[in-house]
DNA sequence: TTTTATTTGATACAGGTGTATTGTTTATCC
DNA sequence: GGATAAACAATACACCTGTATCAAATAAAA
């Protein structure tokens, strides 16, 4: 709840934008009722940034549990990955801030891992044992590659929505799998 | 001189450390002093992210004059992109301070243009000239494609230069460009 | 050398910052 | 019921913020 203030205050006014004071105004509370529940800043900082982290996973996990055709089902989780509506939008916006932040705080805040070189791994290997994906490949590459494109790509439609719209980036992203596919 | 100043802060303090009198003290100014020369900070803001900019093109413009056999070109552009070095690492973050605290800002201040997008096109032309691509290739989703990638790497290798060192990103960068060009 | 313009410095202002303190309300338990 | 703890609110503190003001120093031009 507060945390979800917390990501409409980033959404709304920037991490510059997200002072105690604005959480709490945004959250209806107090500036002694939001200090009962986070001592600190970087507490609520922490806390609202595992929060975005944990519901992307539990996304894409739910996603991923669905009964598809293998590469359907790949690329149903990939696109999970990626900005493509409103919401994933607004989460990935909330994590850019985050990320950009904590990048040079990096001895006093913890970098939180999103997952998707694990994700990404998991995907390749699962195309891989179906027997999808074309001899000769450099799978440890090949996983560098794709996630490389995964958030190159994220963060492309994050800044550049008009340019490169959701089909664009559907049809990017099944392009490259394609391309690693037997035909 | 006072923009460097200000990356230099940016560099040790992050975009939240940026402030005029920080600033100020790096450069060796009085407060009024730099004031003379930038009369708000968002002038400042927009000088420094400019010079940024522009630096960055002029290297890699200076790369690509080199004379070299046409894949070797392309690939010494495309490492050029991407921060390999301590000073092409600190271009870049200073880059991506800057993108993430202009993007809530989109209204009062103008998202610059790395200028990524439209070497990535130059690059593909240049291999199709020199007939090197693969046949059958959709140029408009590869550019898509490696300017995805390029980024996607860019930034991996900023946040995670543990995992993701410039041997690996020099690796991974060939290999897509093999994967696109003829045996 | 005197006049003009540029550059610099010191200080002030109004407002925002995170955190601390202290008290009051509300709920929970025995 | 009364006691204990959790939840909340108001205010204060010391400090930092961007910008403005105004005077002094330096340089350039006449």
């Amino acid at each position: 709840m507060i945390a979800e203030a917390m990501w409409r205050v980033i959404l709304d006014k920037g991490m510059e934008g997200a002072t105690v004071r604005n959480i709490a105004e945004e959250a209806g509370l107090s500036l002694g009722a939001l200090r009962h529940y986070f001592r600190t800043q970087d507490d609520l900082l922490v806390y609202a940034m595992t929060l975005v982290q944990e519901r992307a996973t539990a996304r894409i996990e739910q996603v991923a549990r669905q009964a598809l055709p293998p590469k359907e089902m790949v690329l149903a989780v990939l696109y999970e990955i990626v900005p493509l509506n409103a919401e994933t939008r607004a989460e990935m916006e909330v994590w850019f801030a985050f990320i950009a932040y904590v990048n040079h705080r990096k001895d006093e805040l913890p970098i939180p891992d999103d997952g998707v070189l694990e994700g990404v791994r998991k995907v390749l290997a699962y195309l891989e044992v179906s027997r999808l994906l074309s001899e000769g490949l450099d799978i440890d590459l090949e996983v560098e590659r794709l996630y490389g494109l995964m958030d190159g790509i994220a963060i492309h439609a994050l800044l550049q929505p008009n340019r490169l719209d959701a089909d664009r980036v559907r049809r990017t992203i099944r392009y490259h799998i394609e391309s690693i596919c037997k035909k």
